[in-house]
DNA sequence: TAGATTGTTAATCGATTAACAATC
DNA sequence: TAGATTGTTAATCGATTAACAATC
């Protein structure tokens, strides 16, 4: 039913809900793809298609789209109605960081436990979370039926997690470490590599500074 | 010079760096795009050319590419070995993480101040790093000619504080908020939207859990 | 030498953009 | 009605993949 719809709409469908937010608050009852494109730099075009691929609602002529109805269409179709539980593994300081996040409820995340080994912290809470030891990983992902691991481990550890989650029977991975972690094909990965954005952003920082020089 | 190489080959640079580490700890001294591909789930020809629009150091037929030669190739490539200074603005709780972050030393960058607004932490250091009044961000960064801000603001505050990073003559923002921000296009923002994230790893949980319905 | 692997060119693929008929 | 805007189709663009001559 979305198989068709590409990873890139995804991608932006939550920037649309945040601006429409905004819209509505500003009292906009209509909002047209031009206007939403202006506000987040992207084309008209993309946001037609994005909008008329992946919702329900359908936009009139003229008018553009009922601000009220896209934000429930939208949230709706990204699931931010149901949550979905998550397990933290890797309790360390950025672990710690998201654990606290307390943005993920808005995005239909409820994070249920952290895991470590570390006894300073097991048995403890970390901003209302519970931390329990990794022995019981396998054990509580199974009993609770939980599908969606943040992996916060150190790098060298990430595989062999990965490989514990994957027999748990988790079937999806947010990656925080800079480990590249093979899985079989019926788990989703999505890797959040500092590494690799901040030398994108190097790379186009760099081009910047080049531009600057020869203008001088 | 580096005008024509694609973002996405930047982005790659970190792994094949990372995996370059891993096959030199086990004593290989020369290494294939096949090899380099199948650590990181690529293709060899994407590999191949990756390493030959980027870099100095050039394989050898039959033999493959000098391990220890083509590390300090991608370090030098991505700057690693000249740190370059940032600033990160918003000490709250990711704020805080990020600034602990030991990793980014390695990756060429160096924090050297934190900001935020809140009286109870202005003046103190977070793991290691002062804290400054957001009043004296413009003047640090002109006088230390600092080019790279972190953002880790609060999403609503996001749009004032990038105007004032571009005002002080900060030309490349990292931006952890949720908010998109405009700036003139002599800066360059790179997003690390974790609502935009999820999402996609949410659409890639759908998909292989609607594979399994279908398989039982 | 024979065969593996590089570097590069051409073909493919997928996403974005432009164009336009339908329509409110 | 006239004009703005939708939804969708065709054209463009850029990145990945496949193919292959060069070569160690």
């Amino acid at each position: 039913m979305n198989g068709d719809i590409s990873l890139q709409t995804f991608h932006r469908m939550p920037q649309y809900l945040k601006t429409l937010y905004e819209f509505k608050k500003e009292g906009r009852e209509n909002v047209s793809s031009v206007q939403l494109a202006e506000a987040l730099d992207l084309t008209p075009s993309i946001v037609k298609k994005d909008l008329s691929q992946a919702k329900i609602q359908d936009g009139k002529p003229k008018v553009g789209y009922a601000t009220v109805d896209l934000i429930e269409g939208i949230s709706e179709f990204l699931g931010y109605n149901n949550l979905k539980d998550a397990v933290l593994v890797g309790a360390g300081k950025l672990g710690q960081a998201l654990l606290g996040y307390e943005g993920f409820g808005d995005y239909g995340l409820n994070i249920v436990a952290g895991f470590d080994i570390d006894d300073g912290i097991i048995g403890g809470k970390i901003h209302g979370k519970p931390i329990l030891p990794t022995g019981k990983l396998q054990g509580a992902v199974e009993k609770l039926g939980i599908k969606i691991a943040i992996l916060t481990v150190p790098a060298e550890h990430a595989q062999a997690m990965a490989d514990l989650l994957a027999k748990a029977g988790i079937r999806a991975i947010w990656n925080f470490t800079t480990a590249h972690i093979q899985v079989p094909d019926n788990i989703a990965v999505r890797n959040e590599n500092m590494a690799s954005s901040l030398a994108v952003l190097s790379a186009q920082l760099a081009e910047i500074m080049k531009k600057e020089e020869i203008c001088n």
